[in-house]
DNA sequence: GGGCATCATTGATCCCCGTCAAACGCGGGC
DNA sequence: GCCCGCGTTTGACGGGGATCAATGATGCCC
């Protein structure tokens, strides 16, 4: 656990440290700056301040029960931005995170503000993917946004293991993978490798997706 | 659907359509202002205008599958304060919301900004309820959550039916009866009237909502 | 206050997905 | 290139919660 100024930023240990860390170090594309320390701009809002703009692979937000399961609420993508919305545990996977920018003063809340409504309203789609759907419907909307936030192609990069996406889609490992073979074998999907797959048939997998 | 100005908000027919015009027509505790029609402040801010305090029941945020399956989000409570955070429908329950207050300008999003961190908390820790827990804990977690809202007192009221809890749980109504008895077979709770609980082994519950 | 529509509870049954287990194959290191 | 480890896939099985159905309770309306 680490404290930047007034964001309290939880980091997982070891490996993953660094690369914050290493973020920090890597030239950022605006100038850094910091909340005076104990400042109290805002009364929840305090808790968020750095922009950070994903490089490469993906950055994982999540929650862990007391007996370590862990459910995933967002993925941030390479080349999107986030902020730290909230007071919540996140995970930097790999080093492909870089400082991006800090407004200072007033303006942070008109930065933050955008990426919080959008984290709002995925995190509100996503509720609904959880409470209403099933293994299919899941996997379906899984793989639709993730092309959607690729630019639409029909292939797909999953920087990300069967885990992560089970812990993002409430599902074990074992469905997330019965499924996608599933939809393999339906052609809906082809798998050229683990971490890729090309969306044969859109239009099926969307009304999938529902 | 409704549109008031620049928030698009989509309001559930009948007598909850006209219960939001009472609303409108109730005296708000500060004098009501909105967007010039068209006004682009915020990317996404636009969206989201009006600051409301629920008086008494409970307003449900929801989402709905082309099928009909519903999710529901977000409950706000009596004396609770919710901006419209995102492009959601929301659904006002009864005739207990008024305007509280329209911040004009750059203020607004600094007092957008909290409210919409605070949903996205909760909507986090939601998505952990859904993604990971069972149907016991879930109901568990409901009721702890209801009860610190209310005051942290034994005496709990319920202001919505079976059905929004089941589908703010992702459950069905006869889960959420079930868990119901079971709780109160346990001793855990008792139950006065259908939409009141008591809470007898405060611990107990706390514990089994992991 | 009685009647009735609606909501909630309880019961019986089914099935989707989690769990446990084993085999597979990809990728990294030498 | 070969080996080894770990992530992934596939299989067998069981259980938790959904579904279907019927009964019971609540509160609204006249």
């Amino acid at each position: 656990m680490q404290t930047y100024a007034a964001p309290r930023i939880a980091l997982s240990p070891s490996s993953t440290q660094s690369s914050l860390l290493e973020a920090f170090d890597a030239p950022p594309l605006q100038p850094v700056s910091f909340f005076p320390a104990g400042s109290e701009i805002y009364a929840q809002g305090e808790k968020a301040g750095a922009f950070y703009q994903v490089e490469f692979g993906a950055v994982r937000v999540y929650r862990l029960l007391a007996d370590g399961r862990r459910q995933i609420s967002a993925f941030h993508l390479a080349g999107e931005t986030f902020g730290f919305e909230a007071d919540t545990t996140h995970h930097i996977n790999a080093t492909g995170v870089r400082v991006f920018r800090f407004a200072t003063g007033a303006d942070i809340s008109r930065q933050l503000l955008p990426l919080a409504l959008k984290g709002l309203t995925r995190a509100q789609e996503h509720l609904l993917v959880l409470g209403r759907q099933n293994a299919i419907e899941r996997v379906a909307a899984f793989l639709v946004d993730m092309a959607e936030r690729q630019g639409g192609l029909r292939q797909v990069e999953l920087p990300m293991s069967r885990m992560d996406i089970g812990d993002y889609l409430g599902l074990t490992i074992e469905t997330v993978s019965r499924v996608f073979t599933r939809l393999k074998d339906k052609g809906v999907i082809r798998l050229p490798s683990l971490r890729s797959i090309e969306i044969v048939k859109h239009d099926t997998l969307h009304n999938m997706s529902e």
